[in-house]
DNA sequence: TTTTGGACGAAATTTCAGAAACGGTCGAAA
DNA sequence: TTTCGACCGTTTCTGAAATTTCGTCCAAAA
């Protein structure tokens, strides 16, 4: 019986693996329940013994994928001992992880974006106004003393960040309705970047908790 | 000759008027030259007098837009007199003025991302997923008086917007190389969001919250 | 001269019937 | 229990004819 779970469970392994290899090489249409049959040296119908259909299999993949991305990042914010260090690190492993991601989805991506092309060149000018707006202010507000000192090339990086981070509402995906429905949003992060999510016990602070990690 | 050239703007204006009006109804593929030549009461080669051709017309169209959307946000921004605000003013137009941006585009969007449909269910799953992730690192932040207090509702909605903004970066637009490329920068961004943008001046200054006028 | 309308050709798009391919099922064999 | 090949209904491809549409040209109107 547990011999069995688990030549079934080696099994969807493989096909799962398979799959994986044939998405990314192909897209989701170009790749057929042939080809991973094929690739797996069994029949067709074998394939439908272990998953109800194509979409299944699909679906597995990339949720096996995310699963490992979640993996990796929960790890890495584990490492970290402050709330602070452990930001960062979820953001630094997303960042790294994203682009190994994109070996199975830059495929689909390909599948997803290759409709646009014309607008993009001028979004991207845009962009760069965009960008060149947010460090007029930022420079407005060092100048005036209400922002602490940057770097010309952080602020450059920074600037390029908020307008990168805006364009996650474009993407007309349902959770940025919360975001996007209520004023009080965009205010709360402003609110959040400029004064910082810092506790007031070290804003204030008279020598508590954690004076060595900051710089 | 001056008049001339009044009287050019103010034709392209109306071709321009017109054909934003058909592209935003039916798209730029459905939408033909002599329809907006018949819209516009005139023959189809006074559009070419105008115009070299319909990919012109149309991203002279989007581009009016964009600048009109820039125009709304420059002002919404000179409004303002703190760079806090002017941040404030920055994030709310941009947000109320995409929902109004997407009169014209909803009809492009929609042919861009009727493709995916499939893959968003998981996404956002797993969406939910790092914004409970990102709740639980920034309670934690509480907790330990490392971060300040935060409503409950506004710590979803900080986290949401976390998960969304970075949403951006699955954009394949060539500015996100700027943050992608480096560790540095994700970096930076979480120091900024912890400690914030407000000047030392202001932030151990005691009595003093807001300055009224521009320093 | 400046501006317009309609005819015109080349190229792209649509149509549609027949063919091929594909996802999925089933009974039988190993 | 696991694998397989044959089979079915549907979708997708193909290719040629018909239609639409972009863009040009030139005569005519302003």
């Amino acid at each position: 019986m547990v011999g069995q779970i688990n030549k079934d469970e080696l099994m969807v392994r493989d096909i799962l693996s398979i799959a994986k290899k044939l998405f990314a090489q192909h897209g989701l249409k170009k790749t057929t329940m042939e080809d991973i049959a094929n690739a797996l040296g069994k029949g067709k119908s074998t394939l439908y013994y272990y998953f109800p259909g194509k979409t299944e299999i699909f679906e597995a993949v990339v949720d096996e994928e995310m699963r490992n991305l979640l993996r990796f990042t929960r790890q890495a914010i584990n490492l970290a001992t402050t709330a602070k260090d452990k930001l960062k690190a979820y953001f630094r492993t997303r960042v790294s992880l994203m682009e190994k991601l994109q070996n199975l989805s830059i495929v689909v991506y390909e599948e997803i974006f290759n409709h646009l092309g014309t607008i993009l060149k001028l979004k991207q000018k845009h962009d760069e106004i965009q960008i060149d707006i947010i460090k007029e202010i930022i420079k407005g507000g060092i100048q005036s003393g209400e922002f602490k000192e940057l770097l010309e090339k952080d602020m450059e990086l920074f600037s390029c960040a908020l307008v990168v981070a805006f364009r996650g509402l474009e993407l007309p995906i349902p959770v940025s309705k919360m975001v996007r429905s209520c004023d009080h949003g965009a205010d709360l992060l402003v609110d959040i970047m400029v004064d910082g999510m810092a506790g007031n016990g070290l804003k204030t602070g008279f020598g508590q908790k954690k004076m060595l990690a900051t710089s």
